[in-house]
Formats: structure tokens, C-alpha cells, sequence
DNA sequence: ATAAACCTGACTAAAATAGTCAAGTATCTT
DNA sequence: AAGATACTTGACTATTTTAGTCAGGTTTAT
């Protein structure tokens, strides 16, 4: 079981960019700098952001990102989801009634992958951008 | 972020290994129709979890696989040491007082990925191999 | 003896990941 | 108007991981 990078990155640029508070945009080229992700692959990652308005760009020069929705309403949950990064458990899909061993019923171990993603899946639920900036500035104090 | 079908195996087959309540050892060949899993790659499974103790091997004839310690006292922690299913939601090491981004500081996200490891061990520490049997034979009432 | 079943290590096809690369388009500044 | 900055898109690719397979053993009950 692993985090992939590109989940990885998409929450950490957008910490980055929430910092800033909606000031200004903030460029790719700078997120791409302070935290150390390749600029065309962070591009690659925005653009799922922006399609799922977790973000608004901002053309031309000086421009960037911003955030589309207050930090607060911005749960991992729906980080993860704009860029595809799924908690996967099963083998079998869930609505189907169907096991994963192709056998008509369920498999042994079903039930407990379900629990564990939704034990998962709770936690990104319960946190917000916010509390990753808060927890931040309180550390550097 | 997903359960590697190394780890699901591996519990699986010792659900199904622990129904039998070791009264005679339980061949892998058996597992393998039962669950539908490949008899080679369980025989692969099996080598590791022997090797950490959980089960124990009888050769021969009528051989098989027997539970080493009581089900109550394999948690979900030992399956998925023993078979190298790590949960790896750090990038960096955490030993190391180095970030992920090759920084001297951990990047901004490095203590939301540990707390998240956290809370998925501890929905492992908690399950034992005995909640997994009671759990299916309830569900078959 | 022979068959059942464990044991081991090496090998490999397929999938997923983590990017790179190229060729744009839009908008601000001067 | 020109130039620079920065967003936008889509295709491509190297690397790594996964999920096995395969071959050739050894052990022990009957
Ligand atoms: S994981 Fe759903 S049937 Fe096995
Ligand atoms: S995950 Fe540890 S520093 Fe980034």
C-alpha cells in the first residue's frame, strides 16, 4: 500500500499555494522551485485541479493559481479524487455480486478490505486544507 | 493508493488455513481451489509467513500448512510484515532528517502522510486472525 | 517405490508510475 | 506592437512494481 507522488505533490503544491491567502496567483514555476516537483508534471496535475475547480488559474504574465474555494472546504477527499488518486482495497467491484475470485459469492476477506477503506477514507474526509496550514504554522513557532 | 493482491493472499488464505482449526495440516493445493488463487504463488506466500513464524509446515503425504500461535494472537500487523506488505505513505525516510524533496526540513506534508500511516496501522494492530473467522461464520447465520 | 506436498530461486509479461517533451494560447507590461 | 511570462494540452517514454510462471528440487506417509 503506497501514496503515490501524484497525490503526494497535489496536496503538498497545494499547501504551498494556499499560504499565500488569495493575494495573488501564485505561478507553477515558484511551487515548482520552493517544493522541489518537476514544473511539467505539476502542470499535469493542475490541470485536473482546475477541471475539478479546486483551483482557478490566471493567464498571461504575473499569473498563476489560486484557490477556487475556501481551504476550509477543501478536504483531501476531494484532492484526491481530482487527480485520481483512489483508495483501492477490493479486487472485486463493489457493486458487482460477483467475488474476486470470480465465484458467485463474495470472497472471505471482502468485508474487512471494505472496513479498511472506509477507515481510510474517513480520515481524508476529516481533514481540510486549513487544518494543513494551521498544523504548519504552528510547528514553525 | 492500493492493497497489493500479495498482502489480500496472504490473508485470505490464512482465514481459510484457520477455519480448520488445526485439527490436520490443510494443503496448498487446497487453498489454491478453494480461493481461486495461484498454487506457485501461494507456495511463495506461504515460504515467508513460515519463515516469520505464523504457520508451520508438515511434509509429506497428507501434509499441509498449520497455524503456528493461536488466531487471536496473529494480527494483521504479522500477515503483512511477513510478506513485505508495507504501508509507505512517507516519501522520505523517516529516519533521516532529510525531506523528501532532498531539503534539510521535512517538506509540508511529511507529518499528514505519518498520521495517515498511523491511523491505517492501527486498524491492522487491531484485527486479529480470530475477528476475521468470528466475522464470517456470522455472516453465514 | 511412489505419490503427495513442501521448498527454492530465477525468470518474465503486463501494468502502473513518474515523469518528459513539444507545441501551442492567453494576457500583462512596456 | 513586442516580448515575456505563464497557463494548456496531448502524446510519448523510461523505470519500477506487481503478479505471477516455471523448473527443478527435497521430504515423508503409505
Ligand atoms: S475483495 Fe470483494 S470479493 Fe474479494
Ligand atoms: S514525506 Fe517526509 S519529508 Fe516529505
Amino acid at each position: 500500500m503506497k501514496l503515490t507522488s501524484k497525490g503526494r505533490y497535489a496536496v503538498m503544491a497545494l499547501v504551498d499555494l494556499a499560504k499565500f491567502n488569495n493575494l495573488n496567483p501564485v505561478s507553477l514555476r515558484d511551487i515548482s522551485i520552493r517544493q522541489g516537483i518537476s514544473l511539467d508534471y505539476l502542470e499535469q496535475i493542475f490541470s485536473k485541479l482546475r477541471k475539478k475547480e479546486i483551483v482557478q488559474s490566471v493567464r498571461g504574465n504575473q499569473g498563476g493559481y489560486v484557490l477556487n474555494k475556501k481551504a476550509k472546504e477543501i478536504k483531501l477527499t476531494n484532492i484526491f479524487e481530482a487527480v485520481d488518486e483512489k483508495v483501492k482495497t477490493l479486487q472485486c467491484k463493489k457493486e458487482s455480486k460477483k467475488g474476486c475470485n470470480g465465484k458467485s459469492t463474495k470472497c472471505l476477506t471482502h468485508n474487512l478490505w471494505d472496513e479498511l477503506e472506509n477507515h481510510i477514507n474517513d480520515f481524508f474526509e476529516k481533514k481540510s486544507l486549513e487544518d494543513l496550514i494551521k498544523d504548519n504554522i504552528e510547528r514553525r513557532l
